[in-house]
DNA sequence: TTTAAATAAATGTCGTTACATTAAATACAG
DNA sequence: CTGTATTTAATGTAACGACATTTATTTAAA
């Protein structure tokens, strides 16, 4: 369904770009929904999950607070209450970091690993909610959002 | 830059579906903190800019609370609330619905739609910061976006 | 008509977000 | 070293979001 649809416009866009922009949130949206029912019964927020893979990536090194904060899809999130968040459902550990004892080092848990193995395995969250597209179209999307954002196009595969 | 960089993930994603999930939400944060940013200083968020454009799209015809939120891009927010805050600064006036007295019809004021008028001059929300893409490339993501939300493309321009 | 169901908007709530401030530790200039 | 600036995380806050409930009105049924 085109985007004027799905928000009833009835007046054209005054230009692709505008088009673009509506179409993008609107996208982001249906698609941050579609997340947080499938995280409902696992009691996680779409943020929270974020942060536990990115615990995960690094595993089993501990990163800091302020990595996480770096490595977040939204990057306005309070990483340190979502650490505490985590922590409360044991999915985390804190500790001081040895070389910087400002910084924190946060690990995840055996529990939170066999957290994300489990809701690994659900297609929504494997990208499927996006099959009406090819691996190809995907990669063009991904590649045009890419080109969007970056000023410019630093080599790069 | 590629979403990689940005999120500083040194793994690779496991499709090109969850780099197109992952790298969605970026930009679509991405350019909502643009948004945000540009709007700040007319004391609007991106929600209340979005009302009062659908108001300005049907003038001078008022519509409903409920037709509001049909069309608002997140559909989510609190459509009542948010006119509240338009009405405080006047942008927007509030009446009883002559046909239903449960609704409330809402029509954009002249001090709305002469805000607007400043705001649609500003480049970055006439889409300028999508501008390192071609008109023809917008519209390609804008069709890969309606296809990946689209169950069924139902013949239409 | 009287009552029950449905609808529109407003409101209550609790958690989260955005942003500023604080507290603690480190870096670094003199 | 000493003091100042910077960095890291935590915390305070006001507003906002998600979601349930309430109120008022309309629709439809008995």
């Amino acid at each position: 369904m085109p985007i004027e649809s799905d928000i009833k416009q009835n007046i054209p866009f005054k230009s692709p770009y505008q088009r673009l922009a509506v179409n993008l949130m609107y996208t982001a949206n249906w698609l941050s929904d579609n997340q947080m029912r499938v995280l409902r019964p696992f009691c996680l927020t779409p943020q929270q999950y974020n942060v536990l893979r990115i615990l995960r990536g690094q595993y089993p090194t501990p990163i800091t607070v302020l990595a996480i904060t770096e490595r977040m899809v939204d990057k306005m999130s309070n990483a340190s209450r979502l650490v505490d968040k985590l922590l409360a459902k044991e999915l985390v550990k804190r500790s001081e970091c040895p070389h910087d004892r400002r910084a924190v080092d946060v690990l995840i848990t055996e529990v939170g690993l066999t957290l994300l193995t489990r809701i690994d395995e659900l297609p929504e969250l494997r990208g499927e909610s996006l099959h009406n597209l090819t691996e190809a179209e995907a990669n063009q999307v991904s590649a045009l959002l890419d080109k969007l954002r970056g000023s410019e196009q630093i080599g790069n595969e």
